[in-house]
DNA sequence: GATGAATGAGTTTTCATTCAT
DNA sequence: GATGAATGAAAACTCATTCAT
């Protein structure tokens, strides 16, 4: 696990987040992860497959941490919000390389592995809305306006990262509670 | 304008926003602005300064249109944020390319050419930070999260091209009334 | 030699007939040819194109060959026989590059040249085919087997650069006699 | 016969066959032979001998062939030469794979493989120059061209893989018969 | 007896850039 | 004002081969 293809999965995905993908180097990829290029030629087929990789595995896990999120929130829709602005706080400030490659780095995917990477993506948007929908339905949203609410959720927590310092004084835990208020008071939630 | 400068530049923005700053091959765009690679080096120095030119140029149009957007709009604060916003939303819609590159290419400039980039962006952050400022201070606006509310607006209103179809039902003035009146419930506007 | 386009082609084709295709390197194509790789590139745009300009040059140069060996031979089947065994035999030892490329290359080109290549092959063949065929309706050959007389008569003169040694004491015009002549009597000629 | 020898020899012979010496890769024809590359490199020192093996076994396989098919043609010269004739056609015709690998890829041997390559080589050849010689001075052939008919014969012979289509038409029995009947023609077989 | 992992030199090709004219 | 020709460095990737186990 750890020595070969963990480790070259870790090196390709910091490279990517600094340089981009089209802006890494294999060379680079390989020099950070302490083995020849041959080596990483014996794991993983190409750059692309690289990448792949690393979407893979860093959306799974961001979607995962939503799901078990979701799950331990209880039944109120605006319990369930909160869990995934959370989650989704979370996620892109304790693993802001992950997010910054899984969010900017799509497009360069290959084309037969773009349809797993945006049903990943997919799963995720929908998880923000079916909440809203079932907020809505149960009578503790009111917003007019549930697909916009949803955008403006999703992208500032996306957003996150270009801003966030990780030495400064805003702590993860009231910064998720803080953007858990704003998209709360978006879908327009009661009481 | 002039006739070789212009091509290129246009040439230039149009391969960047598709392949990325990195990705895009200075072959490729003199051919695309229908020169030569020796005659696009004698208008340009580089590629550096390519993408220099055009984020110079795109948020400078991006920045005159949204002062343009405040000085129209009269006294309120309300009405200001609602132009910022429209202004933004409009610029997102009918200058994709511009805002792609705008919005994902800027670690990609020269260190020289950063300091110049983050003052135009700040200056873009700054006139919605100043709205806000000015609507709480006039009491129009209640939020206790300023600087989130910000956040979440300029998230939004920047996501656009991610999702954003021309040719679909959601026309661009519509769009920009519902942005804007999420905006206002954000800053929580009073009645 | 000549600078450019020539020059690189001359020495690709040393180098393919040396090593065969898949054995040369475009490294050496370039030092032989005293140009740098990028220069090589800039000419032509891959390894697979300068097979296929050779191979297209040397079939025409041939095909060309014989043609005109054929023009110059008068109207007697037997004759035109003869000039055109004499035009391939003096190709093989004139041009034993040219030959060893153009007839174990062939196979290396991509798909999409092959096609011109398998037509000047034919066109090749299909000049003894006419000839022998006039040859047996103008009575002068009488052979029961004409197309493994032809067969016969390709293969062998082909097979000339596998043994010729241009060092030695055959001379060409005396080989090629003595192969128009057992290409005589292969067709059966008369008296 | 061997299990794993003999599958790495097959698997390499399809490969030299099809892409040429150069152009056949290690990890390819380990992978077709079904076993590991250490596997191979377990049997053979390297891609070299395995060329020198095939080479050796299937001239090998071939004079055998031959020397069996003169041994049971009797004595008269123009037997013997059928019977060769026969056997070349056949072996070309039933043993396409082998026969390619070893009129094309001889070059490619190592300096210290090569004397023992044209030493069979040279066998082949001399045994149709034996035979023609016999026939000469038993008065059963009466070509002027012994030298060149030889060359014709041969080259004839070993073009066969070129162009036989075992699907087609053509039986190798008929194919043999008309090849040895041109043979014949060639040395001016008397009666 | 056999392999999974690795290597370093090599491959073809593309890059941004320069220069003589 | 502008170009055709060229460059050296670097790109991604493959090669035949080796070695510790």
């Amino acid at each position: 696990m750890r020595p070969g293809r963990q480790g070259i999965i870790d090196a390709a995905r910091r490279e990517f987040a600094e340089q981009g993908y089209a802006g890494a180097s294999v060379r680079d990829i390989a020099h950070r992860a302490g083995v020849s290029m041959s080596a990483l030629y014996y794991w993983y087929p190409g750059k692309q497959d690289l990448l792949g990789a690393i979407l893979e595995e860093d959306l799974e896990h961001y979607n995962q941490a939503c799901r078990d999120a979701v799950a331990a929130a209880g039944d109120r829709a605006a319990d369930q919000l909160r869990a995934l602005v959370g989650a989704t706080v979370r996620y892109r400030v304790d693993h802001p390389v992950r997010s910054s490659v899984v969010l900017s780095e799509g497009r360069s995917l290959r084309s037969d592995q773009q349809a797993a990477y945006e049903r990943r993506l997919a799963e995720a948007g929908d998880r923000f809305r079916d909440v809203i929908r079932r907020g809505l339905a149960a009578g503790e949203f009111t917003t007019a306006q549930p697909d916009d609410a949803r955008r403006f959720i999703l992208a500032a927590c996306n957003d996150i990262g270009q801003w966030y310092d990780p030495a400064g004084a805003i702590g993860v835990g009231a910064l998720a509670d803080r953007y858990a208020t704003l998209a709360l008071t978006l879908v327009g939630a009661v009481a």
